[in-house]
DNA sequence: TATTATACTGTATATATATTCAGTATTTAT
DNA sequence: ATAAATACTGAATATATATACAGTATAATA
């Protein structure tokens, strides 16, 4: 990126900041009025010098064409909601309205992997994973669970957050990571059970 | 919010896809050929219905005049860059650039308070916080600090993190989390120490 | 010294664009 | 049963806008 001059950073000022207030690109006269300028070629030469330099892209034609390069919104990066799940009630499905407690927003790339949801973490049962009480979990809503990985898992209609470890063809471990509490051990062929996803990161605010 | 339609929920998609690649929104017939649509006022009709239902504004007589209401760019949350330090160079300004390992994107308030970077935690000390090795703790530099706080420190040339907690008016304890990690008394009078900031919060990737 | 980049004013114009008007048809409320 | 909303085509038009052309002036560079 070249160096830039004063009166053409003022140009490129002037476009974002009416990009945030509007939501669109100024037009040549937009930045004249803005800048006091008495010409629309003034804006035109300042806007095909900072073209040139590589600081802005100008769509040929095209009224508004004005994008900022290297701008958050320009594609790479995108920026959602995801609820924050609390307590679940009991035999509602998890994403369910009523269990969204407030909604978060963050880049969707935040974690290393893509995920769908905060959970608010309750008890201490995962401790020792550095996972406290109202933590909130990024979860990842898949079936693709390898040993060791933290789950989300719903046993009959409770929701609870464990290090996976699976015994046999139809019985899994749920372990916790803390020693007060006791480890689960589900028989596939008699229990209500169910994967509601892994944990791809955690959050916490204090 | 009124309810939408499944072609205006298209039409409003339409725009934010057109934003997200371009930069700059859409005019009628940009939706037209997007849809496929084969009159201009097919778009106008739903840009108005949308309008109308508080989805989007209309600039009138603008070119590309439209902005989506509630957009995340719309002034009320800035999405920004934070520098994650990792090991601090031993007499080096924590924020100098050959600290920096990368920058991490989020909106500017994410955590309750307002913070500056991004620490990547070495060590397991406060492990009984919940603070493991590698998570990336987020400082708030002040000096505004409360016993209990979690403050990062620096004595002589080493940066670390712990409880805070003031003995008297020259002393002060920091306390680790973790019994196998012994606690520091900082003689005041004696020892280069200084505050660096505060944990206001924590991010864990996995 | 000539050249290029910067920094403007002022005028003109082709065209990109919003927007209105006239229709047709289907679905949804009252 | 009638009105209102939805969902379009097709054509026409005023104007918003990009953009070229003709100048002037200053500072930086080669």
């Amino acid at each position: 990126m070249k160096e830039i001059t004063t009166q053409q950073q003022r140009v490129l000022d002037c476009i974002q900041v009416y990009l945030n207030k509007t939501g669109f690109p100024p037009t040549r006269a937009d930045i004249c009025k803005e800048l006091g300028f008495k010409s629309p070629n003034s804006a035109e030469t300042h806007l095909r010098a900072l073209e040139k330099k590589g600081f802005i892209s100008i769509e040929s034609g095209t009224s508004r064409g004005i994008s900022i390069i290297g701008s958050s919104n320009s594609s790479a990066e995108i920026q959602d909601e995801y609820p924050v799940i609390g307590l679940v009630a009991a035999g509602s499905p998890t994403l369910a309205t009523e269990n969204i407690e407030n909604k978060i927003n963050c880049p969707n790339n935040f974690f290393d992997s893509q995920f769908d949801y905060f959970l608010k973490v309750k008890g201490l049962s995962m401790k020792d994973a550095g996972i406290m009480e109202d933590d909130l979990v990024a979860v990842k809503k898949t079936s693709e669970i390898k040993n060791g990985d933290i789950v989300i898992a719903r046993i009959d209609d409770e929701v609870t957050i464990k290090f996976f470890k699976r015994k046999s063809e139809k019985v899994i471990e749920l372990e916790a990571a803390n020693e007060d509490y006791k480890n689960i051990i589900i028989d596939l062929e008699v229990e209500d059970f169910a994967i509601e996803g892994k944990s791809v990161g955690l959050l916490r605010k204090n």
